[in-house]
RNA sequence: GCGGAUGUAGCUCAGUUGGUUAGAGUACUGGAUUGUGAUUCCAGGUGUCGCCGGUUCAAAUCCGGUCAUCCGCCCCA
């Protein structure tokens, strides 16, 4: 039997609610903001991931989902969307006037993984992409909108954790306090932190070894080194977080797993993911747009993992509500094509009804009707026909009543609400 | 990429030191009831025992490979 491909999965039934209930919420909240949604290819050019992800990174080290074309391009699936977005941003000059943009996206995202629970080779993310805003406002804006998101799904225990990383010019200052520490005690960590140390230092403060976070003890911390305007920044948008009771906590080893970021960086963990436990993170990367070919401009985005919050909500909160139609019932020819009429009258009302059409008894009918959970059958025979009415019955309380055929839009209308 | 498990009915799972005809619950189908579901009673399919190969008189069981899933690590969403 054929079988999806290792790593992707079929959506449907009560996941798919839970992911379309999730997307619905997202998109909301993002027209509220003046965000519009972008969509770019799911293939794009290696060179873009490995340019603006950073080579270093184990997304483009091992992660890749790429593959040679039948024109022997290079091409990889896409193992996030800034990269994407900032391309397409460039490559149809929506930088043109020093208007914000503000972008958002929902889609599939690819990255060659070893198979664990909540980590797939194909998963989802809703991300949100600020152009031409520097402000630690705007950042504010950004995650107000992902808070007040959450919250309307829900979501209230979780907390940001928030840090620094500085800019190019004042984090090499920093590298240096670090080597300098990290050499007093090297032989206290690990064979991966030797090989970080050299290539990228931020790297070494998140390693999850507990030997390496005990040897780190004291270590410098970046926010140290910011120049003044880092740190006024960085300053400025706890004030307004602390303003807008948002909860987080400044994590100083906090450092994100992509190289572009700038200043701001933040991260949401959750405890009920297991061990893949990142819920969503970003930042800033005010150098990635012109590291790909565009004008210097500020730039501020975050994702999060739809498959996970998925799974969150169903931990929390068990099924996706959804509300199964009423179900008309036809016995016999005749009754079948006055329904098929009274149906149609109700479809352009609107209004949600589920035709049965299989010709089947009435018993076999109020199976299906039962199963599915449909709250209403509609029970259209001869003897209803010659009366002008449909006997309704409220599967939940099993009781019965009759309606004329005339207001049964009506009437349907009036239980919806 | 590294390490460790699991795979039997649609679903959740039993299945003894290898033994002849493979099980339970649930779900499903039909009937008790040809116009009344969900409750009850009766009857009944539930199947490539993941796949391929090997050992054996004999394999769901032991061995090898493979595929898939799960757990830990790495990393991330």
């Amino acid at each position: 039997m054929a079988q999806s491909v290792k790593g992707t999965r079929d959506l449907f039934g009560n996941e798919l609610e839970w992911f379309q209930r999730i997307e619905d919420t997202a998109r909301r909240a993002f027209h509220r903001h003046g965000y519009s949604e972008i969509r770019t290819p799911i293939l794009e050019e290696i060179e873009v991931f490995k340019r603006s992800v950073g080579e270093s990174s184990d997304i483009v080290h091992k992660e890749m989902y790429d593959f040679k074309d039948k024109g022997d391009r290079h091409v990889a699936m896409r193992p996030e969307n800034t990269a994407g977005v900032v391309r397409a941003v460039i490559q149809h000059q929506m930088l043109a006037t020093s208007d914000p943009q503000l972008l958002y996206y929902i889609g599939p995202m690819f990255r060659y993984e070893r198979m664990q629970a909540g980590r797939y080779r194909q998963f989802w993310q809703i991300g949100a992409e600020s152009f031409q805003v520097s402000t630690p406002e705007s950042e504010a804006e950004s995650l107000v909108m992902l808070y007040d998101f959450l919250k309307e799904l829900g979501l209230t225990q979780l907390t940001f954790s928030i840090n620094s990383v500085g800019t190019p010019e004042c984090r090499p200052a920093f590298h240096e306090a670090f080597r300098a520490f990290f050499k007093t005690r090297e032989e206290q960590f690990c064979a991966d932190c030797h090989r970080r140390i050299a290539e990228n230092p931020l790297r070494v403060l998140d390693c999850k070894n507990e030997r390496c976070q005990a040897a780190l003890e004291g270590h410098p911390v970046l926010v140290d080194y910011l120049d003044e305007a880092s740190r006024a920044h960085h300053e400025r948008l706890k004030e307004i977080l602390g303003a807008l009771g948002i909860p987080f906590v400044e994590n100083p080893r906090l450092v994100r797993g992509l190289d572009y970021y700038t200043r701001t960086a933040f991260e949401v963990l959750s405890s009920d993911l297991g061990a893949q436990s990142a819920l969503l993170g970003g930042g800033r990367y005010d150098g990635l747009v012109k590291q790909l070919g565009g004008p210097q401009v500020a730039a501020f985005g975050w994702s999060i993992g739809l498959d996970r919050l998925a799974m969150l909500m169903q931990q929390l909160h068990g099924n996706a509500p959804r509300k199964p139609a009423p179900i008309l019932i036809p016995l016999g020819a005749s009754a079948t094509l006055k329904a098929i009429q009274l149906a149609r009258a109700c479809w352009a009302q609107g209004l949600d009804l589920v035709l049965e059409t299989r010709g089947a008894n009435l018993k076999k009918a109020l199976t299906t009707a039962n199963r599915v959970g449909a709250p209403l059958a509609l029970i259209l025979g001869d003897g209803e026909l010659e009366q002008g009415v449909v006997a309704v019955k409220d599967l939940a309380a099993g009781t019965q009543e009759t309606w004329n055929l005339a207001e049964v839009p009506a009437k349907l209308s009036a239980t919806r609400a």
